[in-house]
DNA sequence: TATACACTGAACTAAATGGTTCAGTATTTA
DNA sequence: TAAATACTGAACCATTTAGTTCAGTGTATA
């Protein structure tokens, strides 16, 4: 039995699982915003979009403060470290798998015959 | 208003966002293994498991073959390469913001005042 | 001061997730 | 051939997600 405990990484890689929130990324790439002009760009209600920006708020991603009625969002100084870093370890773990001699023989041998 | 179509990445975003399926990940990077392993080492039911592993084949992670009663889960061709790609093309974006001076100024002139 | 603006929270909805149990089916093995 | 093994599918469950509407609150502006 193996215990994977991981909380954070859990709730970046979920946020980025949803192409909105992505789009929010880029956006604030671009420069701050507020959640007004996010919902405008991203054709949605204000309360939907400040669910989104909450969301990457809770994986650390964007950090936002309110000043008189505006709230501006911006890139988080977390970043994307952490699961850049789970990304190219196991991305080598892909790629070890792969230059087993016979994982390449068996991988021509059947070209779509699976289940 | 700006349209983000990207099917693929949200799936394999989506997968990598549960600690059982990044074990999966780990455990299949020591090399392959049926359902009933993955179920056994995850202290979860078949078809719990069954579920879990379908997710990442259908995010193309890891790919399945039965022999016999036997289901082998292995890694997929696929790969990470995708997800690494969006990962670091973002980080540099979250870091570019950073060198801005004034935001490091804002960010020293509030240190935890926030809403 | 009255109006408009930007956000917020509660409540609701439909669908997806992460898990289960139970009842099979197909394949080995004794 | 009988029993054990490995998986599969349907059905169910509680929770979360992605969105909505509606009714506010607080701030800026005319």
């Amino acid at each position: 039995m193996v215990q994977y405990l991981s909380p954070p990484i859990d709730l970046s890689f979920a946020a980025l699982s949803d192409a909105t929130r992505r789009g929010i990324i880029d956006e604030l790439g671009r420069g701050d915003a507020s959640i007004t002009s996010l919902a405008d760009k991203f054709q949605m209600t204000l309360t939907g979009m400040k669910k989104h920006v909450q969301v990457l708020e809770r994986a650390g991603l964007v950090v936002t403060q309110k000043v008189g009625r505006v709230r501006t969002c911006k890139l988080g100084k977390r970043g994307l470290g952490a699961e850049a870093e789970w990304i190219e370890a196991h991305r080598k773990l892909f790629e070890a798998r792969f230059e087993a001699l016979d994982e390449i023989i068996s991988e021509m041998k059947q070209e779509g015959s699976d289940d």
